[in-house]
DNA sequence: CGCCACCTTGAGTTTACTCAAGTTTTGTGG
DNA sequence: CCACAAAACTTGAGTAAACTCAAGGTGGCG
């Protein structure tokens, strides 16, 4: 289950995270918080702010999937952030939203305002969390960007869609001999996979055609991969 | 001056961000900051912490200039964030740091233990400041490595050199017919902003050349470049 | 059943990379 | 202050990876 503000009932994180440089801890009491944030829902391609849009809510993804973008004047798109269940969007600094927010798929989100944020000390220390685990993936996918190749990118973005697998010293598969396979669900077209990693729509198309041929993956609906062969793909990350 | 948070007095930061959707805001009260947090030193090219080291501690930086970056098992390197005067650095998610911090200048930072920075509201809000704009910037990079030429990521990193310059509707000069032009001090080698910008060494040097050749910009000194045209060199920077 | 959006594949080009010298700068010691 | 060495930087030539442009194919939905 995904620990999330919306939970009933207040989760122990286990005490592995204690000693970790964050901010803040849960009191013990998240009692404010236990039926905060309004309900709202989003059909694919929803957009639920653009950037520079004044930043005055914060939402957590329930369901679905939204992805954070900015574009550049001439067109160009980066995907910079794609967040999933138990994830939360609407960080600003200033008094905009830096990024444009759409939906993947039909999406519900809890929805808090900037004023109920302030308030709930179990709030702040969720909202910590996230920031956190944002600029670690944030900081990964710079790795991502810049350093590696498109074979390399596209392997770790169907990594990413594996539970528990691909981190920093892979697990390999969970017994060996079982069956190191999924099927993943990638909730984006080639586009927005290609302004994700920073590619054309060609070469992402040309890289998951490759690994078709190698074997590595089959492509069930274009929407939905089995991955055949989950160590073979994270070979190819680039991590090992 | 700095806003930070080893100032004496607590500074109004003004109003214009407390519609903005952050986490918490400054109690008021910083008493329990004033004097906390010891001194450290670094030297140029020290490494403060490793990738995998126990996040024990928090660092703000007071002088000086700090990389954060991250490696691949091949060598290939990725400074994932440069950390400046008033910025903060040892955030973690998990109980280890995920970016080696190396300071590329001489550098004073004042250390901060995890259970110090539980205590104080004052020091959270601080943190949350610096988490938010980092995810900011990250962005923007996320934007410069995915989707800018050689020539635009040359011509953004000199602008996010030059205070006050190169963001969104970029202001001109401060007064028309004053002299565009600013000297800049990289505190990088060429082959670290290869590294931050996600290109070789030589394609940097190729680009400085041609700003050279160009008239943009004389090289003072490997480390020093005299900006002759600022708004010339923005509007190579993608954004306009 | 046909349309529309999305995806794939091919051919040719371009940008940035690699490899290989050479040059300049910086720091050190005489 | 000069000489030297080491490090850092520049430049050139050739290559490779990913891009652009252009068809053509596939699949999902009315």
């Amino acid at each position: 289950m995904v620990h999330s503000l919306h939970a009933n009932g207040l989760e122990s994180d286990g005490s592995h995270e204690d000693n970790a440089v964050g901010v803040g801890q849960p009191t013990g009491s998240n009692s404010a918080m236990r039926n905060a944030g309004r309900k709202h829902k989003l059909n694919a391609h929803d957009v639920l702010f653009y950037e520079g849009d004044k930043a005055e809510r914060l939402y957590e993804v329930v369901h679905g999937v939204v992805m954070m973008y900015k574009l550049l004047p001439d067109g160009r798109r980066q995907v910079v952030y794609i967040v999933r269940e138990g994830d939360m969007l609407g960080f600003s600094k200033e008094e905009n939203y830096d990024c444009t927010a759409e939906a993947l798929s039909d999406t519900e989100l809890l929805v808090y305002e900037a004023r109920e944020v302030a308030s709930s000390a179990y709030m702040q220390s969720y909202i910590n969390k996230c920031l956190l685990g944002q600029m670690e993936n944030l900081h990964e996918h710079a790795v991502l960007l810049g350093r590696k190749s498109a074979l390399e990118r596209v392997a770790t973005f169907l990594m990413s869609l594996v539970p528990n697998r691909g981190g920093t010293g892979c697990e390999g598969p969970p017994e060996p001999e079982a069956d190191d396979t999924r099927t993943v669900v990638l909730s984006m077209t080639r586009q927005e996979i290609a302004d994700y990693l920073g590619l054309t729509i060609e070469t992402v198309s040309r890289v998951v055609s490759q690994l078709k041929k190698r074997g590595l993956i089959k492509v069930e609906k274009q929407d939905s991969i089995h991955i055949t062969n989950i160590c073979g793909i994270c070979q190819l990350t680039g991590i090992h």
